[in-house]
DNA sequence: CGATCCATGTAAGTTGTTACATGATTCG
DNA sequence: CGAATCATGTAACAACTTACATGGATCG
């Protein structure tokens, strides 16, 4: 899937690994990460798979770069996967959760203090996407891909809903522990 | 993390690996999955970390089974996790969101299928948890661990909240659509 | 009589994480 | 003057997936 993400970058400009780092770090994050020695790895392998061409820019001041392109064969792959139904529900992993699940073994006040950190840390994350992240769309969108923006937004939606229904779920549990006589 | 969840049913009592498959697929499945093959292999690692032991029992008309059982150590270091807080919020990988994001280069008719395709799949799932999950723990709370029964109701309300918001958010991408003049 | 359940495991491959290594430039 | 930015890469390891292999029992 990351080979999709990259390819999809790329039908946006040309670009390095670092760019295309730069740019999940700002913009798929929370929908999809991937570490930058991963990126580089799967750039070599969509060279090797005809889907990439790169070239290498000599810097004086800075590192060289290496440029990446997408060919013809990589449109029709990338075109291919935008167009084709997602059959299934993706499955996630939450380590909270996790952890919820088996709390009746630990202490309720324990319990209760890590539902009010997670509930900061998802407040916290509300503002980003309230501001920074629609911040961060607007310019965007204005500087070039006018179509894309749409569907920028769309998934920052989901951020925003998905941290709010994290918050209102910790509330529920909260008053679940509440109205239990232990 | 799989270490905690098979740890974290090995509290419950004894178990083979297949059982503990069984238990994944019936409970955390929609938080934490893993493969039975990984699972078998994690065991292995978890008995050489003297965190388990295991024994087999042998069948006639079944193949033999090998119970696994947790040491003092590995409730100790259970316990451990449990109880120390989780610092920050879990990354999620969805594939339809990626879909969504670079979905200006899609059709728009298909992509509004695609979306009616994903709000019926979240459909089904969201009859599940009202229905079926409910059920399994009402069950399994009279059975045992009436203790716990409140941490696993508290997962199952996660779940159907994550459906609901996710149905909420097709609709109004849907809506988007439609208030956009292209 | 074919599918599913029970029950374990290996092998090969892919993906993802963490750490290491380099080195000039720019910003606070 | 120390931290961050730019920019690439390798190496080792850990985690996860897919496929293969076995074989009796039971159920529809």
């Amino acid at each position: 899937m990351l080979k999709y993400a990259l390819l999809g970058f790329l039908t946006y400009g040309d670009m390095t690994g670092y760019d295309l780092k730069q740019n999940l770090d700002h913009s798929t994050q929370f929908f999809w990460q991937a570490e930058q020695s991963q990126i580089y790895r799967t750039l070599k392998g969509l060279e090797a798979d005809g889907l990439v061409t790169s070239q290498v820019e000599e810097q004086d001041d800075r590192p060289n770069k290496r440029i990446y392109h997408l060919t013809e064969a990589g449109h029709v792959d990338f075109h291919n996967w935008v167009s084709t139904p997602t059959q299934d529900i993706s499955l996630h992993k939450d380590a909270f959760l996790l952890k919820v699940f088996f709390s009746a073994e630990n202490d309720r006040d324990e319990f209760r203090a890590q539902l009010l950190l997670q509930r900061r840390l998802h407040e916290r994350q509300a503002d980003l996407y309230r501001e920074d992240i629609a911040k961060l769309i607007q310019v965007a969108s204005t500087e070039h891909n006018k179509q894309a923006a749409l569907f920028w937004e769309a998934t920052r939606r989901f951020g925003e809903r998905y941290t709010q229904m994290y918050i209102a779920w910790i509330n529920d549990v909260l008053d679940m522990l509440d109205n239990t006589t232990d």
